[in-house]
DNA sequence: ACCGGGTTGTTAAAGTATTGTCATGTTAAA
DNA sequence: TTTAACATGACAATACTTTAACAACCCGGT
């Protein structure tokens, strides 16, 4: 059962957010000052907080600061004050969501929902972004890349490139491409780079340009990652 | 660079979007019709949406389901039709948050920043709170370190920074990550404050930065603890 | 075969960005 | 008062990227 702290000064939006919270099957705590917030907050971690601006003794940024220093559970900021600098001020401080005043209470309660879904949810595990040839590994998640099982060192745009290339494995990949995804727009006809580039990165894979055995060119168009499993 | 779909009838506000969204470093798709939005979602596999419900093909809540069924890419819905049975609808079919038209740029822009800040840092896995290397054992409940079966004095934040590394062997821990788990949001961009604890950290691992056996440097990215196990 | 333009490959250097380390000052706790 | 932790600034060391120059290659035309 998720826990849910709600800080607001005005008793009876605390009362009516913990029956409706309750109602949907969360456990609720409430705090009507900054010091009793911060201090349920660590002693009770709960998995949620609702946060009002308007507190007497403190700040609600300075409330969200505070949490934000050692804490990342969920904050939504509830406000009437509902200017844009207010918003995006609380937003970059840390909070996950905001929520003007009045608010439909069905609304609060999916933004919860969204929350305690999206953040509790890891992330697909990374043996996707591993992609493993005859002899080559490459690890996107963790930028790392084995060859003949010895780890090799890379550049961040080595890497790039070959992250690339093996994104598709025996597809040609433009140079245009190579030089928009490693490089951005601004770099699609310094198409040198990318020579430079693949000479290290041939370099680094014992690759010859001339009889290439992981790095083949197509003239004119690019190159290609030869898959040889 | 992160890359945002804008999904938007309207092609004026897709322009005003893309221009804005530019400015703030972010490189913009667009689409105007559900079937573009779809084909350019799987085709590009963009890091962000922002998909409009008014789209002259299909209801937006049916785009949203379908991007669902293979993907979690976060994705903010904008809207005119405010009634909150739609919102609660749209967050509950997966939306990561809903903004009603007309909205200020700089709230969406937070928004954006929001969902890409905290849906791309995995929570730190606490699942073993003592773990045993071939030289190092590192006790999380207690704090306690030891190296070749010696105690290590560490300082608070040292802890914490071994803590994090060691929560998952091998993994690339990013910069952000660490300075977020460790510092709180507000020191995000103090790079450097990493790099004084890694060079503290080290020495008290008799560690060599350039022929690492604990700690490596990934660069540009962040850190990674070697598991020699 | 020879030439010449276009493309590609390689290398070394200069320049830039990132990272590592030391030293100092401040604060808070013992 | 002493100490440890931490923030801050300065600077060195390193790694990375870009610039530049030139060599090698491919290919049609002569």
């Amino acid at each position: 059962m998720k826990q849910i702290l709600i800080i607001d000064d005005e008793i009876n939006l605390c009362r009516m957010l913990s029956i409706a919270l309750k109602a949907e099957g969360f456990e609720c705590l409430t705090a009507t000052t900054a010091g009793e917030a911060i201090r349920k907050a660590f002693k009770h971690c709960p998995d949620l907080i609702i946060l009002d601006l308007g507190l007497p003794d403190s700040d609600g940024e300075t409330v969200l600061r505070r949490l934000r220093e050692t804490s990342r559970v969920p904050v939504i900021v509830l406000s009437a004050r509902d200017a844009e600098h207010t918003k995006v001020a609380l937003l970059n401080a840390g909070a996950n969501d905001y929520v003007s005043k009045p608010f439909g209470v069905n609304e609060l309660i999916a933004r919860i929902n969204v929350l305690l879904r999206d953040l509790n949810t890891p992330l697909p595990s990374t043996d996707k972004l591993l992609r493993q040839f005859t002899r080559l590994r490459v690890n996107v998640a963790n930028q790392q890349v084995w060859l003949d099982n010895r780890p090799l060192g890379l550049s961040p745009k080595e890497f790039a490139m070959l992250a690339l290339l093996t994104s598709q494995p025996g597809q040609l990949i433009l140079q245009q491409q190579l030089l928009q995804e490693i490089w951005g727009v601004y770099h699609t006809s310094d198409s040198h780079y990318l020579r430079i580039l693949v000479s290290q990165l041939r370099k680094k894979l014992n690759d010859d340009s001339a009889n290439p055995v992981f790095i083949e060119t197509v003239a004119g168009q690019g190159y290609r990652f030869i898959d040889a499993s």
